[in-house]
DNA sequence: TATAATCCCTCTAGTGACTAGAGCATCAAG
DNA sequence: CTTGATGCTCTAGTCACTAGAGGGATTATA
């Protein structure tokens, strides 16, 4: 049995967010000792590390929520699992072809500036006139949440 | 003259969108009718489409509110300016990399899986066992705010 | 045993960039 | 003059944390 500090140290998620996953149900309310700190076994720290894992890997806590659930129930065929992890591949790789295109046309913006003033700086006039835009970031070809902004 | 309804076909951003840049002093207050209802001219107009293709690129608010302020002065040089811009593109290109790296460790684990039960899922295996992972995402490569996810 | 440093507790509020909804006023068309 | 769309303000919600206040508990050292 150990310390919240301890927990954090051998998962790598900092103490708030292990509290913060407790209250939002991720992780089991743990036991508390005479002076009502919280005491975590193996098990708890292997969740956590589970969740801090899936995190890093783009996952939503949703998401994670819904492979713990099903994680319950081995017996079950599997593919719901791997579609959550597919979608998230799948999210993963839409999310880097938009970033692709903005780079595209920052580069663009960036590369036609001859560093004078701003009057009549390049970049400004760019930023001015999306017609200028040869990429696919059109008025309505990608909302501002889908690149990960938001 | 035109309403903030009239804007928002005109520049592609929602009407709340519209209100909250005014509340965050993005966009200046425009003048009223009699009836208390904006009323904008095509400098709102433009300066609305300059902020619309600055989010769709990826800058910050913070940093738009930066340009906008650097427009008012256009006899001095555009370094600060451009910096702006190659910053965003160097953002970019970070994230990415970074998301190229966790759509490897995704492809990784989602090919592995045969399809059976939760149980011997590969899955879940591997989102369990940090130590698998190739790729760069270790416990402390990443931080979850850079991915773009926070 | 006393004390100091570190750790832990709960609770509230803030982040970024919006989005949703309530409850009411105004406008444009027929 | 009515009706439906549009507009107004204000509050609260989103996501996944993060920061801080104001206290209590534990642990290491003297």
């Amino acid at each position: 049995m150990f310390s919240i500090g301890q927990l954090s140290k051998d998962s790598g998620v900092k103490v708030p967010t292990i509290r913060y996953y407790e209250s939002i149900g991720l992780l089991p309310e743990p036991g508390r000792n005479t002076g009502n700190q919280r005491r975590y076994d193996g098990a708890a720290r292997d969740r956590l590390r589970f969740i801090h894992h899936a995190r890093a890997l783009g996952f939503a806590v949703d998401d994670i929520r819904a492979l713990i659930k099903m994680s319950d129930h081995p017996e079950r065929p599997c593919m719901a699992l791997d579609q959550i992890a597919r979608d998230q591949l799948a999210k993963t790789r839409t999310r880097i072809a938009r970033l692709q295109a903005l780079e595209a046309e920052l580069a663009r913006i960036v590369a036609n500036c001859e560093g004078e003033v701003v009057g009549n700086c390049s970049v400004l006039a760019a930023l001015g006139d999306h017609s200028q835009c040869a990429g696919p970031h059109g008025p309505t070809a990608l909302s501002l949440s889908d690149q990960g902004l938001a």
